[in-house]
DNA sequence: TAGTGGTCTAGACCACTAG
DNA sequence: TAGTGGTCTAGACCACTAG
């Protein structure tokens, strides 16, 4: 129970809040009380405040005083990458194709663009044991005079393809998540049935300015793929 | 632009960091030569870079410096919650059954459970205009003299039926989410066709001494399912 | 040895809440 | 009016880094 004062009086509090003892909505003790208990600074129990609120557990009202929060039941941490996420991990990766392609009534809705804009059309096959587990589809907005080069895209993950330019800081990123029946395209690029579960993952990118940078969906094979989320907290 | 100075200071660097100006593994300007510039005290500028830390655009190594993150592309944020989790949301939730029951092959490997222990095993449709669009069950550990009230479980979501007497905050959850073919058990309750692809979440509830307090799964009728997540930062 | 970040103090003034 | 949290200061001492 060593270490910093203000870690002391943070992990106290949150004992309260885990066993119960303090319940979602509770008043907490004020900063003046809490500095006296402990007989530490009010700036010393502050920072042991501010840290329990960037962790979720309380938030003030100002003039009031310190609150338990009511815990976000229904938030969880979600990892993914479109390049890592199979199971086993990916062996190889190939890039089938880069295309500058008109834009369809599909991507023209989702990309936010107008008929008379290009598109780059970056198509991928991930494999394992020579078996394509993954069929993945990716459009950029084409300006003139951007250089398409193969080598650098295959390996890439989509925030890499785009982010060139800006920080990745910038870059706002969108997952839905969906299981489906393989469609045609899917079907015969995977090389598996009609029909056939997969789980589609399509990822919009936005810059700082909420314009969208890239758009795409990466079809799984369903037997190779499976997300994890924890919750948060 | 107004408002605390320590909030200008830190959208001031966040700025340079969005720009990459500062880009990931750069260091920042020295917390004295901070507050010379901005003509304030050294705990301000500390105020101004801890909110950075905390939203996880800076590190610290003491003795040397504050230097920027590499961003952490993979994480993102989502939310799910079984009961309000499909498009357009349940109409109408129905118990089947709540049953004390033996563990099986699946569920003693799953909740680390031995033969002797028996569980309860919930299971509940959730509908939309009469049609089932959810199949869901859920398995708890069993206690002698737990109360089973029916009443209650209907509308609960799992953490509530697990968290009745440690806090919400104690209570850590783990999902795992995969596409597959429905097998025979939901084809029969969704009334849907063999081999309809599904999308299946497994919740995990552990307690704060990792006990597993709950374990279940929730399949989904796909038309009527997706996920979504965003960009954590 | 000079400079860095980490912790902590004892004070100040403010706007706000609620009796 | 007494009490609350929000902001800010000017100092102190510490362990650590790196020349």
């Amino acid at each position: 129970m060593r270490g910093p004062i203000y870690i002391v009086i943070a992990e106290d509090l949150k004992k309260k809040i885990n066993s119960g003892e303090l319940a979602p909505g509770d008043s907490i003790c004020s900063e003046n009380m809490l500095s006296d208990q402990y007989n530490v600074s009010r700036m010393t129990v502050r920072k042991s405040l501010t840290l329990l609120s960037s962790e979720g557990y309380i938030y003030s009202i100002p003039g009031k005083g310190n609150y338990v929060s009511v815990p976000d039941q229904d938030k969880y941490i979600l990892y993914f990458n479109e390049m890592k996420s199979i199971e086993g991990s990916v062996d190889e990766t190939k890039l089938l194709d880069v295309n500058v392609v008109k834009p369809t009534a599909e991507t023209m809705c989702n990309m936010k663009v107008f008929e008379n804009q290009r598109l780059i059309l970056v198509r991928r096959l991930m494999y394992i044991d020579t078996k394509p587990v993954a069929y993945d589809l990716k459009y950029i907005p084409y300006y003139r005079g951007m250089p398409v080069v193969e080598k650098e895209i295959n390996y890439a993950t989509f925030p890499e393809l785009v982010g060139q330019k800006k920080s990745l800081f910038a870059i706002r990123k969108e997952l839905k998540i969906k299981a489906q029946r393989a469609s045609k395209d899917v079907v015969d690029n995977l090389r598996i049935n009609d029909g056939d579960p997969i789980m589609a993952i399509e990822q919009k990118l936005l810059d700082d300015e909420d314009k969208i940078v890239g758009w795409g969906t990466t079809y799984f094979l369903s037997d190779y793929f499976q997300l994890q989320a924890i919750s948060s907290l």
